[in-house]
DNA sequence: TAATTTAAAGAATATAATCCTGATATAAAA
DNA sequence: TTTTATATCAGGATTATATTCTTTAAATTA
């Protein structure tokens, strides 16, 4: 899965997290390429699903979304089982930003995003608990965010020396 | 801190979320607007601080970064008056892409993107346990990804009826 | 109704993306 | 070492897109 990145790869990457908009002119100007081999390079990345696509970043609470919530759902023994129908309802839930199969003590851990305390109640009442299997909720509300971004950090090769 | 929107506006937004670099004159069509209205449109919304900016969305397996966990943190009591200390070590740290401060058992949820559980040891080992105060860990591995999207849904007025 | 504001259209200009051709470098094979 | 193939890149021409300016229409207010 891993594919061949060159330091020139990377620079894009991290480049075009940062602003995914960057006109291609900018970009070939700061790697210290002509536009063509850059926009080359873009659109292979591209092809080779390393860039999987562009996204504007939305202020929450401007869109009022200023809450969010991290719930833990473990699910009944007999249900897990058949998880496609468990994941097929997750997908189908907006405010459902994130859901992760995880280890230690409950099965999923959900990024939730919703307007405040009563939407949340009210996605809890008519989504969350609607979803067959579910057996216990345990909800953790963000009371504040101290970091949040999306720009990971491409290392040069990714093979890794522990000292 | 919500911005008055209409209907073009929200659709703006969902399609730049869809598609952070989609043509302004495609945008237009869609919208069913000419070019001048919609770019000014998207400029106010970028000035208003609604869309906070643009990102490429990368693979992170692709990059060597196929491993995400989160981790709960607790801190020491006499640690909790200086957070602001906390918070400028988190902010240093790459792998750590997100930081809540959450209610429940723990202080914080981090979200961390690593290559594997190997160079989690040395995440762990190196970076998180030399944050002063850091009392306890509980580490949650992610075995899959059931869902994980940027996008979030606007709706109309972000005025809620719970019926 | 008249004045004022707001939003949008259309045309003209500026800027950027894309395509084409050719040059250079790197690596493998004779 | 020479030849051949393959990658990558540069520069210019063309096309597409973004941006600006001016005008028009609609909505709002006095």
């Amino acid at each position: 899965m891993p594919v061949k990145l060159d330091d020139i790869d990377r620079q894009i990457i991290d480049l075009l997290q940062e602003n995914g908009r960057m006109p291609n002119n900018e970009l070939a100007k700061r790697i210290g390429l002509t536009t063509t081999p850059t926009l080359e390079r873009v659109k292979r990345l591209e092809r080779e699903g390393v860039i999987k696509g562009y996204t504007a970043w939305i202020d929450r609470p401007s869109v009022n979304k200023g809450l969010t919530v991290f719930c833990n759902i473990k699910l009944s023994v007999h249900q897990l089982g058949k998880m496609e129908e468990f994941s097929k309802h997750i997908h189908g839930v907006p405010e459902i930003l994130a859901c992760y199969n995880t280890t230690g003590e409950y099965d999923y851990l959900l990024h939730v995003v919703v307007k405040d305390t009563n939407e949340y109640e009210h996605f809890l009442r008519t989504k969350l608990t609607q979803i067959p299997g579910v057996e216990r909720i345990y909800t953790g509300i963000v009371l504040s965010v101290i970091k949040e971004q999306s720009k990971i950090m491409v290392t040069d090769n990714g093979d890794f020396n522990e000292e």
